[in-house]
DNA sequence: CAGAATCCATGTTGATACTG
DNA sequence: CAGTATCAACATGGATTCTG
């Protein structure tokens, strides 16, 4: 089977799981976010952190190193006093955009949908 | 600002609060796993426990209970003895396949790209 | 400024046993 | 068959403190 086929049919379970790990990362609560950000230019660490409302200052260490180990995010140090660390895109970071702004998209297109599945769950739980 | 807007710019914050739930779902470790099987055609409760490779029962059900609330598989119930459960993609469910499988096609085109670069990053980082 | 280290609350996943 | 209930293990995220 081709892994590449470019059909709707299921990924078959070699490709779920090169799949995986990226959905993983795609998923979790900051990193997408971080990738948004840097879309836009390079950026200090202490600029994303003003910039991403609500991150702790661990959460984006720890984001911006696994971004950096995905090689979706470059690190420069410059050893000044006070030190200065730019955190910018890589090529395989920009595209890496367009798949996940298709997926926005998607969200934002039916997020109305989804809330109103959610209401009638919802209240078909909590009558019984 | 318009949040349907079609360039690359980062997603504004309104949006990313659309997003996130939508992208926490497709990063959930089985989702999507279910949400492929089922592009293929309804399953029942085990023969979705059989065709996902280590899924337990617990995570199975919840992860179809997500699902529903979210209006994107639907659970119809015969109640014969014993009961019988179909699964299957609602609408909504279908329509989230294009954009996954955009992400999944990414993911299999860079995963070399991506190993590599852990490695590298894990080198330097072994060594010091 | 850019973090590293630590501690802790919470959420997620899985194994097991039981049920209509 | 298609679940529910319970418990334990682990991962995730946040607050705080400290440092070159």
């Amino acid at each position: 089977m081709d892994v590449t086929s470019d059909t709707l049919e299921p990924l078959h379970l070699a490709g779920c799981a090169n799949v995986a790990p990226v959905l993983n990362r795609v998923g979790d609560k900051w990193s997408m976010l971080i990738v948004m950000v840097l879309a836009t230019g390079s950026r200090r660490f202490n600029e994303l952190k003003r910039e991403i409302d609500g991150i702790s200052q661990r959460m984006l260490t720890r984001s911006l190193r696994g971004l950096e180990r995905d090689g979706l995010v470059s690190r420069t140090v410059t050893p000044t006093i006070p030190p200065r660390v730019d955190y910018e895109l890589t090529e395989l970071g920009h595209s890496l955009r367009l798949p996940v702004k298709a997926l926005g998209d998607w969200a934002i297109e039916h997020i109305d949908c989804i809330r109103e599945a959610q209401k009638r769950y919802d209240a078909r739980e909590s009558e019984g």
